[in-house]
DNA sequence: GAGTGGTCTAGACCACTGT
DNA sequence: CAGTGGTCTAGACCACTCC
């Protein structure tokens, strides 16, 4: 006589796929049975079978794809972003010529792929501060800002961390140099950090903060996002030499494609 | 004559709902109709209105309570960890006597509560390292490894940001100090850094590697997580004033309540 | 055209919550 | 006890993919 299983069936399917998934029985790629074989080899109804997919497909395990069927999903190698060496090394980068700046940008420094590959969209907005933005500068909620929306997509090589980018400027500060309010000029060439020096800032430190949170149906599809993913969320605070914040941008990044990386260096003890 | 909407109506139930959670008619705490109550509004079957909160659970609006009803989200607030300061504070606590370190933890570092509050689980196991952890310690797979595993979980405090920790650390090492091995010495008094500098170990520098995912089952259970909410992975890599690596751990944490923060100082431009 | 996953219905029973 | 969300069924039609 063997001992009941209580749990919901549609939890015990789960767990079988969940299994068989987990021992390489079901390899990455591969398609699972498809919902009416399950159900009979299960002995359930459609329904309860597609509720089990619904559970591991949340955990992101498995992919569906109407018409064709359901896949194990390909784990994508993420990509590392170290930004204990890279803003000191996009502001190395900002000192010099165009000519010695070439055609490497800082998507190349992470991914070590062409611009070609890589489709930028962006566009340029004059707003006032929300409150929120606001609040980080620290001036009055409704100051006028430069906003700049960017976002990168591919199509094709699909380990790409594509990402979602807003970035808020004090509009005062950037219409010194009317060359930053031509929308023409994008993505600013040599950076914001180059751009910046052509109105006299100079930054002195970045503070990132990093969380995470399910994606929004809008992010999984720019983001090329499956159901049940997550995304990074980074809020970068630029501080100018004056100590005020220069820039504030909000990086949206899939978080299976995604590593942060940072070194902190400790002092010695005492001998 | 009114444009048809051809989105499927679960969506387009899942849109009414979030637009009444966005404009406040739905405010946070608050209990939505029932399900009969929505597929009679709506006028759509039980099921269809079922189907449209799952999507708006998943994007972690809502909460569902068996029994009671379903919930607007009363959002978390998280909780700021910021390494740039904390690897030096506990690497400088390291130094003090017991009496100096008084009760004061790495928890409370973060969120100011009090041990009483907290509830610590712990376990020490000698295992074989597995090959992704011995690749980062640069030793062979199978070296004898100290694992330890420790969980701080609570009930009452909801803003507590729950953890999972698994720390590694070569077994040759800590076997210098029996203290280490004494599974009655949990959590290690005075931190992980002080117990390393009883067999003479002094940390250097320390890599945080952050990436995130939706959380597991087993996760959402330990951490209190809702449906469809992600956790952030941080994985910690300690290296030695030798230039090894002493320990590394992974720590699991709430995506929702957890933001952490890193300070990158700048070199300043030649004058 | 056959097979796939996506959507939807109408109904049923259950375990849990509150009174 | 009545009301709630959780589970489950049997069946239907659709849009999409592939041959």
């Amino acid at each position: 006589m063997t001992t009941h299983d209580y749990r919901p069936q549609h939890i015990q399917v789960a767990a079988g796929l969940r299994e068989r998934i987990a021992s390489g029985d079901l390899g990455p790629g591969e398609k699972l049975p498809s919902e009416p074989e399950l159900a009979a080899a299960y002995g359930v109804s459609r329904t309860t079978v597609r509720h089990a997919i619904d559970v591991i497909r949340g955990e992101g395990l498995i992919r569906t794809e109407k018409g064709r069927g359901t896949f194990v999903r390909i784990p994508r190698h993420p990509v590392r972003r170290d930004h204990t060496t890279r803003y000191q090394w996009e502001k190395d980068r900002a000192l010099l010529t165009p000519l010695e700046r070439g055609e490497t940008g800082a998507t190349e420094h992470d991914t070590g792929l062409e611009m070609g590959d890589l489709l930028f969209t962006a566009g340029y907005e004059m707003t006032a501060a929300p409150g929120d933005v606001a609040e980080r500068f620290g001036i009055p909620e409704g100051t006028p800002m430069l906003r700049r929306t960017y976002a990168t997509s591919v199509r094709e090589a699909k380990d790409v961390p594509l990402n979602i980018v807003t970035s808020w400027l004090r509009y005062d500060l950037v219409a010194a140099n009317p060359d930053l309010l031509d929308s023409g000029n994008e993505p600013w060439p040599g950076g914001t950090m180059h751009q910046l020096r052509t109105v006299g800032i100079e930054i002195d430190k970045i503070t990132d903060e990093l969380t995470g949170r399910p994606a929004s149906d809008d992010e999984k599809h720019l983001l090329d996002l499956d159901d049940g993913e997550s995304v990074l969320v980074l809020r970068k605070t630029s501080i100018d030499t004056a100590g005020d914040v220069a820039e504030y941008s909000e990086v949206i990044l899939p978080g299976d494609r995604t590593v942060f990386a940072y070194t902190t260096q400790l002092q010695r003890w005492p001998a």
